[in-house]
RNA sequence: GGAGACGUAGUUCAGUCGGUUAGAACGCCGGCCUGUCACGCCGGAGGUCGCGAGUUCGAGUCUCGUCGUCUCCGCCA
């Protein structure tokens, strides 16, 4: 038929005046001035006007064009006079005067604008997500990503890592996330599970030899989502390395992480050796394990100023080993009302009875609980909060991780309508020394905190010696912006300190040796040392794209309840499938 | 599983205290227009106000239920 096109649309500048070209794309704008059509052509590098003139034999088909149809155009490049030229675009300097123009493909009654970047229902925009990604900001998200994986990928290797490809069909593992199963055909009543992580597979390639792993690994967790949470399935840039200590591992996924944001973001990086902050300290200053240092903001634990205060909710944390945690909104005092009443809202949306505030204003507190204060009290959140005339104080009382928690998330709020944040920064850091275990009140009894095959610090000696609520794991989080980038471990090599730590979470020997028999097995022929880590690529493009939903750097996500509404999945299948993997649909009663 | 917000034309939205025939912009269809670039001008079509009950003389508007979407909690070692 035709032959390939000779250029596209996004590069054609003076110097190409004079040539004829061939261009492929869709009708982006068609301006049609009865004489002479302009028409923006669009393809996947860029828009270049097309200029049909009425004595052009294809005149008549040019006027047919509608948006988003796709065509071809011959014609001449030419430069545009002086008071043509369009300096907003591109290729503004030239056009292309169309002497053949051939409608490809028609287009309906589009459900939303493609050309433009107007809002419209998410669900809407899945059902077309061919068109939602054609618009200017999807195809630059998606491209995006695209240039993170390779970015990663080109830097790993760069490294000296290896990149592996690890089963997809695979089994079940015991703990964690809900797994997804893929029924056997060959063994009725088996399956298969689709991985959550390369976990052990990773820590296998370690007891093999192979001392630098990488894996942009696909992970499958059937668990409900979020807005920075993909239902289904996400990327990982899985990393393991052996002969390290934590901090090896911290230097090595900071290197990584100032590249790809320093060359595919304009984010200014905080700090590129990222602060460490212990998971205590992050709980008691920040209220949350993912803390937004954009903003300093830090809450100050003032339980022993109030033993003897009035207000009953404030003096009896101390007697009953609660807290009293306070933050300083510095200048927030001549805030409106509104804004008082809106963080109270706030607070009682996060399940919080109340929360009581304070300002300083003309040199005295004022605020709904100043008349219960005694001027020592005053005087003491002074001193301890180094509150200022015109600022405002925000108080959470109750039991310490409950308040701590609630207290993070008043300070996330104050950042947001204080606009504390610097959106320009990309603010890291870890977050280090996670507890080994932790006390499970369902289950009244002591359970590992995070990945039990973490090395606990100070090893066998701690397990045995230690209070067990007090050891500390060589487990971390690598956070930014108060997104959680992921978790991350120096694992626990040795087989006899981990039977002790299954023992102190209440698993006998059999349960470590049928639960995790690989591992279990792997370890008794030369396991070396190796600690690793696994960022997700999707929230790394989210913070790199500035996007507050993962979805927006997905092609094709599922919706929120875990649907392709374009493809149809889930979906029924023929009883023939069901036949052959032995299975027999229990449908719920709501359902028959 | 629980909570909140939202649901009006293909799309984004307005719609007053419950009151006549539910509006605007963009898009779509038709006509006019030879230099626009978010082209312009004229005309037209397009609505089960998510769905179902209830209150009322009268419901897009109030109440209850239900469905859907998003966000959060639970969950995500």
């Amino acid at each position: 038929m035709h032959p390939f096109r000779t250029h596209t649309c996004g590069a054609l500048s003076k110097t190409d005046a004079g040539t004829t070209v061939k261009l492929s794309g869709w009708v982006h704008r068609k301006r049609d001035h009865g004489g002479v059509v302009f028409i923006d052509l669009r393809d996947h590098y860029g828009v270049t006007q097309v200029v049909v003139n009425p004595g052009s034999p294809c005149f008549a088909e040019a006027e047919r064009a509608r948006n988003e149809y796709v065509v071809t155009v011959t014609g001449a490049v030419v430069a545009r006079a002086a008071e043509t030229v369009n300096p907003h675009m591109a290729t503004g300097e030239i056009e292309v005067v169309a002497d053949t123009f051939l409608v490809e493909s028609t287009a309906e009654t589009l459900p939303f604008p493609v050309n433009q970047e107007l809002d419209c229902p998410e669900e809407t925009r899945l059902e077309h997500r061919f068109l939602d990604l054609r618009r200017d900001h999807m195809h630059r998200n998606i491209l995006l990503r695209s240039q993170t994986a390779a970015l990663v990928r080109q830097h790993m290797v760069e490294r000296g890592f290896t990149e592996f490809h690890t089963p997809i069909l695979t089994a079940s593992s015991p703990e964690g996330a809900r797994d997804y199963l893929v029924p056997s055909r060959l063994y009725a009543g088996q399956f298969y599970a689709l991985p959550q992580a390369p976990q052990q597979f990773k820590q296998l390639l370690m007891v093999s030899g192979f001392d630098k792993y990488f894996q942009i690994a696909p992970c499958f967790r059937d668990e409900d989502s979020r807005a920075d949470r993909s239902p289904g399935e996400f990327y990982q840039i899985d990393i393991e390395m052996s002969f390290i200590t934590q901090e090896d591992l911290f230097l090595e996924l900071e290197r990584l992480l100032v590249r790809v944001f320093s060359e595919l973001s304009s984010k200014r990086i905080q700090n590129p050796v990222f602060p460490r902050v212990t998971y205590r300290d992050a709980m008691e200053l920040y209220g949350t394990d993912k803390p937004d240092l954009r903003f300093e903001m830090k809450m100050t634990d003032c339980t022993d100023l109030f033993g003897a205060c009035e207000l009953k909710v404030f003096s009896a944390q101390v007697e009953t080993g609660g807290a009293v945690k306070v933050l300083n909104a510095k200048g927030a005092a001549d805030q409106p009302r509104k804004f008082f009443d809106d963080a109270e809202r706030h607070a009682r949306s996060e399940g919080a009875k109340g929360l009581a505030w304070l300002a300083l204003r003309d040199g005295e507190f004022k605020g709904p609980i100043a008349k219960f204060l005694s001027e020592d009290e005053k005087r003491g959140l002074i001193a301890r909060t180094g509150a200022e005339e015109g600022d405002a104080l925000f108080f959470g009382a109750g039991r310490r991780p409950e308040t701590n928690a609630l207290m993070g998330k008043v300070r996330a709020y104050l950042g947001r309508k204080l606009d504390l944040i610097d959106p320009t920064l990309a603010a890291f850091c870890w977050i280090v020394d996670f507890p080994m275990f932790e006390w499970n009140e369902d289950l009244n009894k002591v359970d590992f905190c995070h990945n039990p095959f973490s090395m606990p610090q100070g090893g066998m000696d701690a397990l045995l010696n230690q209070d067990p609520l007090e050891v500390l794991a060589y487990q971390y989080d690598i956070v930014c912006n108060g997104i959680e980038l992921s978790s991350g471990a120096i694992r626990n090599h040795r087989p006899e300190v981990m039977l002790k730590a299954f023992e102190i979470a209440g698993y006998p020997e059999s349960v470590v040796k049928s639960k995790f028999p690989a591992l279990w097995k792997a370890f008794h022929y030369g396991a070396p040392p190796h600690g690793g880590i696994a960022p997700g690529l999707d929230r790394i493009v989210m913070l790199l794209a500035d996007e507050p939903n993962i979805r927006e750097v997905i092609a094709f996500p599922l919706n929120q309840r875990a649907q392709d509404l374009l493809m149809g999945a889930p979906g029924t299948v023929e009883q023939r499938q069901l036949d052959d993997l032995h299975l027999v649909i229990k449908y719920p009663p709501e359902q028959l």
